[in-house]
DNA sequence: AATGAATGAGTTTTCATTCAT
DNA sequence: AATGAATGAAAACTCATTCAT
């Protein structure tokens, strides 16, 4: 063993833990979790059947953290180029926009957190809603902001965003499975159309 | 055969499938279908494990065939009152809030069709919409007489339908969960709400 | 209730039987003992799955007494017509010829008989070789006199069967696959191979 | 890795794949298909019950490796010193000792391919006769070539299959059910016996 | 006497997890 | 740290037999 590889560990280390992420993420959103046995994990990752309980406790927590992960990726991508001070229609049409193009890219990542929610894993994370906690704040000041200024009904955070991404996250698993055919002019139309229905 | 006999038998052999039914829905609306063995839907039937397969030939069939009863009775729900011949608004009020009155009473159908359709079972029916074949008709009719009408904006029926029923649906899982508490008058305005999203 | 069917009573009796054995012989014959449920067995012969247990005592016993029947049935068909009083090899060819035309004429028999022989069931009967007990004495017979008389090797009984019936049985299966095709003038010339092994 | 570990670790996983087909061929042989369970195969090979499965894909696939490995066994062994450029007879009664000699001193083997022939395992394996196709044709060249010359009756192999092998693989059962005592001057009658059979 | 619905022990097979190497 | 063979508990499903009608 030499330098190079001394130094290329904790590498290693790191792409290990993400091809386990990433073989666990496709056969979960393919195959559902009945189709992805640990063993199969390990061997689309490249690893042995040992080892991914060595980053892992358990299948439990490898499915809760790649959930975590997709969640986080989630919002990051709807808060890349948020314009903060940009008028509500625009912050609100950037933030579905970026959703809707993020999971119609990334088939993957939506067929997986609709497996997780309904499921046995998904009980706990429920009442989190979609989006996290940290930057989700953000999205909540957007939608508290919009209801104190009279521009969107005065209806519950939870309502509002169940009428603002319910159908949103609908037509993309719509789009994934052929069911029509998603491009910007259509997608703009559809955010549009959520806003009608927050909009007093 | 006197009368009693005649009452009892058929009654027995419907109580005993409706038993397996009612269990086999209450397992995996709370637990998920990891959850619901075979042999746990027949204790709480209160059967023997083998008695599920004289009424059905799977635990695939059994699940499915729970669904397409679940699903009928929805339709059912929301044709009941059906006002034909009102106008577009009060056609698909009376819709949307027998839905929502129907899933916030049953949440154990809600919950089943949740799994059922985040599930290999489901992959199939996943075209099919949320709601079945028949009947559904007439709500397509509905949504295709308003886009006609121009009462609509001019998008096809599965984004309509996302438009309408997802956020429905995802407020009555809200509900259910605690998280917000649904009354007539706030029912009422949210199926406003998803009318303003159809409405040109 | 009238007459006839009183009369009948004892037929239909002895025709659910017969019904029973007929059915249990056809599918064990067509798809072995794994094949031949007693509820397929029922079905097949019209009775309720629980009738064939007022006519039998078990599945074993079911089986066990259909083969005995048709072992019977063997021998007579072997003795019928039996030149009792002929030369040894006239005897011996009568025998070899009815058995085979026999065997090919009833390929469910043989295939039961088959199919008894190599299971749990046969490993009791085994011991009595191919054929009953009563009966079989006339063919011990023929075979003892023509080793005394120094026609046959000297060699025992059981061998000597073997030598005869193990080939016959063998060239029938062959036939009943299609394997071969036999007709009166090659069971004639085995029946003689077969004689050749026997004689001095 | 030294001498210990090249000739340790190999032989593990050798020895339980042969414990595994060992304690199945026994159970097989002397309970039938019926007495043989997975579970109890595991428990007599000393191995978990889903460890079977590391090794054989299905109890189907467990099997008919058995009965090929088997039905090799019986081959190698007739061809174990087989007077290739011998005299026909010779050859011949080289082929039925050797043949007699191992199926007496393998009596698991002898039941075992009777069990598989006649079970629904064997219905596929059934044309190919009772050996296997390389080295079959090393006897069906035999075969041929005695009836080319003459020396035997012109009948079809199949036929002929059937005089020489159907009486030894009958005394050989004979033999280990008690029933008759071989001893190398009784194998050689019989197999003279047999050889009568076959000749003009 | 006849039925056939009900049963539950028994069968094959899968898979999360462990542990010797 | 990494492995992957081994495990055994648990799952779906079958079927001989019983028993209320």
């Amino acid at each position: 063993m030499d330098k190079a590889e001394k130094y290329d560990k904790p590498d290693k280390c790191a792409e290990k833990r993400e091809a386990i992420i990433q073989a666990a993420l496709e056969l979960v959103a393919e195959q559902g979790f009945h189709g992805a046995p640990m063993a199969m994990i390990a061997e689309k990752a490249g690893v042995g059947a040992g080892t991914i309980y060595r980053y892992f406790e358990n299948k439990d927590d490898l499915i809760r953290w790649i959930y975590k992960n997709v969640e986080e990726r989630f919002v990051e991508v709807m808060m890349q180029g948020y314009p903060e001070h940009g008028p509500v229609r625009e912050r609100l049409v950037h933030i579905g926009t970026a959703l809707v193009r993020h999971l119609i890219n990334e088939p993957l990542q939506l067929r997986f957190v609709e497996q997780f929610h309904n499921s046995p894993y998904g009980v706990d994370h429920r009442r989190e809603k979609i989006f996290g906690q940290q930057k989700k704040d953000i999205i909540s000041e957007l939608f508290d902001e919009a209801v104190a200024q009279q521009i969107f009904k005065p209806l519950e955070l939870a309502i509002l965003f169940s009428l603002f991404f319910g159908p949103l996250v609908d037509i993309c698993r719509d789009h994934i499975l052929g069911f029509i055919k998603l491009d910007d002019a259509l997608i703009e139309q559809v955010v549009g159309a959520c806003w009608d229905a927050l909009r007093r």
